[in-house]
DNA sequence: ACCGGACATGAATACGTATGTAATACAATG
DNA sequence: CATTGTATTACATACGTATTCATGTCCGGT
């Protein structure tokens, strides 16, 4: 049913090693005997076992990825992951995030990627030590975390923070909430030293009324603006862990009666393709994320291929402002 | 640096197949021997190679899946794919889709998964042909298409169209137009002829002006709301192919400041969770999109496992209103 | 005490490909 | 014509695991 090199061999009248070196252009094969190959692979619809091609070479040629399929970002980061993987000659094998129950990451550590790629490392996840130990190459994006020092690719979180708050303060604003994200993960923590830097520096209090911790995703962002908004001097302007969140606020406020940015005004830290919307208009602070997959997945397969220095390399991508409609009442910015 | 089945052999005092059978639990193996090997095993930090077993067994417990990583839907497809496999034992490889260059499946093809997902079949695709003479198990999930009968997974589209028709006429609409999309798949094609039917059945014709073709995304809902509304006698109500297209819609309405439902109506097909924002309130069909992506996977795993009969199975999952306030004034419903 | 059987383990092999080494054929050179 | 070198292909083997078969051991029954 499944053909072989051994059966295209047989039907072109070679042995089985030239098979194999004519199909992968192996100049040491006459052009003569390469054709004959060529016709019996096709005769018999030949596809090289990727299986047994690993197990020779032991490389995959295959990368993993370990990412939270309900993050709302995952759409944004992947096919850029998948296509720069692509265009190296990788695969890409999705994992879904799991508790740090190491069993549960035996993918990883089964040879069955030659890297990994870890979008949603948590600050006390034993995987990269791991993976460390067995010397697999990995990558953390957007977020890091873990014991070692590996090679990352961020986005400068903790300037976003500070944009953010600037943002604020030029419109006008100084009585400010926040929408707070997990502090177990950097991008989270990152962006809320930010905030409370600028702040600080600002003269401006944060109250601790006025800080709701959730998550990165929409509910958490209409539970913690309802939460917020239910006091009774609640903040002119909050700031959001994430875009989600701060889309979240804004349903939360449309729902409550609340326009914005006249009431309360918002932004998010992210620029999803969503806050562009004119439903939306949200104003917010850019991480390029796209640019950053891109980056980590190259990154990667230079590790794996050893084109880099033994010390880690780190990268910070730049962020910036995005001046929409939800963070002032003037438009003339 | 790595080891091997033969390296936890040797620790342990044993031959190399013993560890194999006493990793595995196989019941011949003394306790004593297992929890020698199972001591050697963790001290060296073994885990089995998948690329041995694979070979070995000639499975993979791998799946691939074939999605567009463009499209709106995807991430409501993959994590169920993914939990449902994974509850079975098995993996997710993902693909990107391609043009239909049949090399670019060679990973589909070379016996590194033991099964497929397609959803994103074209009609005139030739991958399911491919896979059906490799006698590779595969499903199709939402779209169908491709010259063989396979196993499928999909919604009644054609009654989604007749559905949303049926939301407008209720609602006082007569004067229809339509956001269609792509001839060429099989989910856009049947909700047009669901549409298209009942129009007819109320005598209401659809003017050719008045239907605007696209893609299922956002932008191409946008433009073709622009388009749609540019007319001398727009139409008042506007049924989409998809919720994705209806949002385009909805935000093109609001930069042109059109007041929807008063001024023009909506209608999606869908129900993506972005459809139940406050801030769309899109009224739509819902598509159960996660239930048919987890059934598909069990389906595809029943198929590899031999648990079904040998013609295809064809599952079509019912659709449902979901009236929300862009398809009528009045909010009775 | 001998034999048969149950049981645990080791030896051999298969899975499909890639690669290092040996062997063959042929051409060129003296 | 013999010899050396080169080009081409075949042979053997490795990769890591699972499985079939053979071997050995221990036990109980007669």
């Amino acid at each position: 049913m499944v053909s072989t090199s051994r059966d295209v061999a047989r039907l072109a009248g070679v042995s089985q090693p030239t098979v194999s070196r004519a199909l992968r252009g192996d100049p040491k094969v006459t052009a003569e005997t390469r054709e004959r190959v060529a016709a019996a692979a096709l005769a018999l619809s030949y596809v090289p076992s990727q299986l047994g091609r690993s197990l020779s070479t032991q490389a995959t040629r295959r990368v993993g990825i370990v990412a939270d399929l309900s993050n709302p970002l995952y759409p944004l980061i992947v096919p850029p992951i998948h296509d720069a993987l692509a265009a190296r000659g990788y695969r890409m094998v999705l994992l879904a995030e799991r508790d740090d129950d190491s069993s549960g990451y035996s993918p990883l550590l089964d040879r069955s990627v030659d890297g990994v790629l870890l979008t949603t490392t948590r600050q006390k996840s034993t995987l990269p030590f791991e993976l460390h130990q067995r010397s697999i190459p990995m990558v953390m994006l957007n977020r890091i975390g873990g014991i070692v020092d590996t090679d990352s690719v961020v986005a400068d979180n903790f300037d976003a923070g500070l944009v953010a708050v600037k943002m604020l303060i030029e419109a006008g604003h100084r009585d400010i909430g926040m929408l707070a994200g997990p502090t177990e993960t950097s991008t989270s923590s990152d962006r809320e030293a930010g905030v409370r830097e600028a702040l600080a520096d600002a003269d401006i209090s944060l109250r601790q009324s006025n800080v709701v911790r959730g998550w990165f995703g929409h509910d958490s962002g209409d539970a913690g603006m309802r939460k917020l908004m239910s006091q009774e001097h609640p903040p002119r302007a909050v700031i959001c862990v994430s875009d989600s969140v701060a889309i979240g606020a804004l349903n939360a406020a449309h729902d409550l009666g609340l326009r914005v940015p006249q009431d309360v005004a918002l932004v998010g830290i992210d620029n999803v393709p969503t806050a562009s919307w004119s439903l939306c208009n949200l104003s917010t602070v850019s991480i390029p994320l796209p640019e950053m997959a891109k980056d980590a997945a190259n990154l990667l397969v230079d590790r794996m291929t050893g084109k880099l220095p033994a010390t880690p390399v780190h990268h910070v991508h730049p962020v910036r402002a995005v001046l929409r409609g939800t963070h002032t009442l003037s438009n003339d910015t």
